[in-house]
RNA sequence: CGCGGAGUGGAGGACUGGUUACCUCGAGAGCCUCAUAAGCUCUAGGAGCGGGUUCGAUUCCCGCCUCCGCAACCA
């Protein structure tokens, strides 16, 4: 396979204060595809992912379990690299904030050089403290002049923290922004970044006091730990090599893609390219940027407690129904809804109807069958094949997903009216063998990035040798769900 | 208040200033039997409301209604 460079795609770190949840699998599962489709094509794919572990919240939720900040989110990062196996996905590394030796030499590297910019500066924040809370809470938050979860007046206490000069950037990042330097997809996210800057920007606190926030990367001479979101934007580099390997971070950065969740896309598109402009690094390429999964129209939430587990979908349906679901029902861009019931139709429909029947009647008609590789496919198929691989790398670059999986499915309508046309179980000819062959092999190759387990078998049953294609009868991949 | 997005057949989703508005699921009819009671074909059914621009709007503009995001130290 011809290599064709570097591919460098990251999903963004899971705060760990919970366990994973579908919105989680979702995220893993989009940039998976996108990674098993670069390494198709030849590229040699890094794929990073890990977990987001300091923060005054996790601390105080581990401190409520009865458990120190270290063992919680030793076991939340636990479940979070079981999404690996249980989805199949084929990231190359997970890194994890808490990391001192992967993770915290390059964060503390960044800061300094932020420092040596002269782009951090100490100053006064003065706010609402809530005691209850434990936290400070903005004046917008305030009801009648008290917290409204404690019905107290919060204490105004004054605190020296450092603070980034993001206002210094704002102008060139949305210069970056507007010509395309860093890419923004969907367009309408580019759109709300720029006029998000133009409204104005400030400068951003980058540490809290060791007391109020004790979890988390400490600020060398100072009494200050870091702020998390400029703890946690440096994984990105750090889990490359920034800090301690220059030869791995030259290889790797910038990176071609950093998939989020639209909740954390200005964090994104704003700080982290001005944190890097400042410290003199390029800019990532591109911010894939999806939505957020309802669970039957409703927001997924724990006091609701519909959140989705994606342990038990795949335990019941196996990694690639979910995979399939995440990719196909889900618009990659947009928000997306989840119910068992259209999991199970998805299923049904798509996966044991569609790919899972195309691919026992192919089989089932090709086996045992000689083909000869070389022989011509007829121009109807072949043109059909290469108008389903345009599609998908069109859609694949759209970061439309879910079309690029369409597309495929499409294939597996014209293959099935194709058999019925030709009606080979009257007269199968070695032209329409040959055919058949290209289009289940075709299937097969295209889910790859999106269904690895079904492509697999799919290849499995249409073994190469020497030159010719030996068909075997493939076994059910996906056996119908009734009730 | 503000900013942004959206309202398309029973459900979900797409496209488009112009002869029959597209796709998937679902419903009905027919065909086929190689395949997981699978496959193919055909049919029924649609653009929130009101105005405007236009020869012509679902598509552009205005108003209204409804829904959903965002609103900066909250990770």
């Amino acid at each position: 396979m011809p290599k064709k460079g570097n591919f460098y795609i990251t999903t963004s770190i899971a705060y760990a204060n919970g366990r994973p949840h579908i919105g989680h699998a979702l995220e893993a599962v989009q940039a998976d595809a996108i990674a098993r489709y670069k390494r198709g094509l030849g590229y040699n794919v890094l794929f990073l992912t890990g977990t987001d572990e300091h923060g005054d919240k996790i601390n105080r939720i581990a401190l409520q379990s009865g458990k120190t900040a270290k063992d919680f989110v030793g076991e939340i990062s636990k479940e979070f690299k079981r999404l690996k196996k249980t989805l199949n996905l084929s990231w190359s590394d997970f890194i994890r904030t808490s990391d001192k030796k992967n993770h915290w030499p390059g964060a503390k590297k960044l800061f300094a050089e932020l420092e040596k910019k002269g782009d951090i500066y100490k100053k006064e924040y003065e706010g609402f403290y809530c005691v209850g809370c434990e936290k400070f809470i903005t004046e917008k938050e305030l009801v009648n002049g008290q917290c409204p979860l404690h019905k107290k007046e919060p204490e105004k206490v004054s605190e020296e923290n450092y603070f980034f000069r993001l206002s210094r950037y704002a102008d060139r990042v949305a210069h970056a922004i507007r010509t395309g330097e860093i890419e923004i997809v969907p367009e309408s996210r580019k759109n709300e970044t720029l006029s998000f800057i133009k409204e104005g920007l400030e400068d951003v606190s980058f540490s809290r006091s060791e007391k109020t926030v004790p979890w988390g990367i400490p600020v060398p001479n100072s009494d200050q730990t870091m702020y998390v979101w400029c703890d946690a934007l440096s994984n990105y580099i750090t889990a490359i090599g920034y800090g301690r390997d220059a030869k791995s971070f030259k290889k790797w950065w910038p990176a071609n893609v950093h998939l989020i969740g639209k909740d954390i896309f200005r964090f994104h598109a704003i700080y982290w390219p001005a944190m890097l402009m400042s410290a003199g690094l390029s800019l990532p390429k591109r911010l894939l940027v999806h939505g957020f999964i309802t669970v039957e129209g409703n927001k997924m939430s724990k006091s609701i407690g519909n959140v989705i587990d994606p342990f038990e979908i795949a335990d019941k349906f196996g990694a690639d129904a979910l995979r399939h679901y995440l990719l196909r029902e889900i618009p990659s861009d947009g928000d997306g809804d989840f119910s068992w019931e259209k999991l199970k139709s998805r299923y049904n429909d798509d996966l044991a109807k569609g790919v899972g029947n195309f691919a026992s009647r192919i089989t089932n008609l090709l086996k045992g069958e000689k083909i000869n590789k070389r022989s011509p496919i007829s121009k109807e198929v072949r043109d059909e094949i290469k108008r389903m691989q345009a599609r998908v790398e069109k859609h694949i670059n759209e970061f439309r997903l879910h079309d690029a999986v369409s597309a495929i499915f499409d294939l597996i309508k014209f293959g099935d009216s194709y058999v019925n046309e030709k009606e080979p179980w009257k007269n199968k000819t070695k032209k329409i063998s040959r055919d058949l062959a290209a289009l289940i092999i075709a299937v097969g190759e295209g889910l790859q990035p999106f269904l690895p387990d079904a492509a697999d078998k799919i290849m499995k049953a249409v073994p190469e040798k020497r030159g010719y294609i030996l068909p075997k009868k493939i076994k059910p991949l996906f056996p119908r769900m009734d009730n």
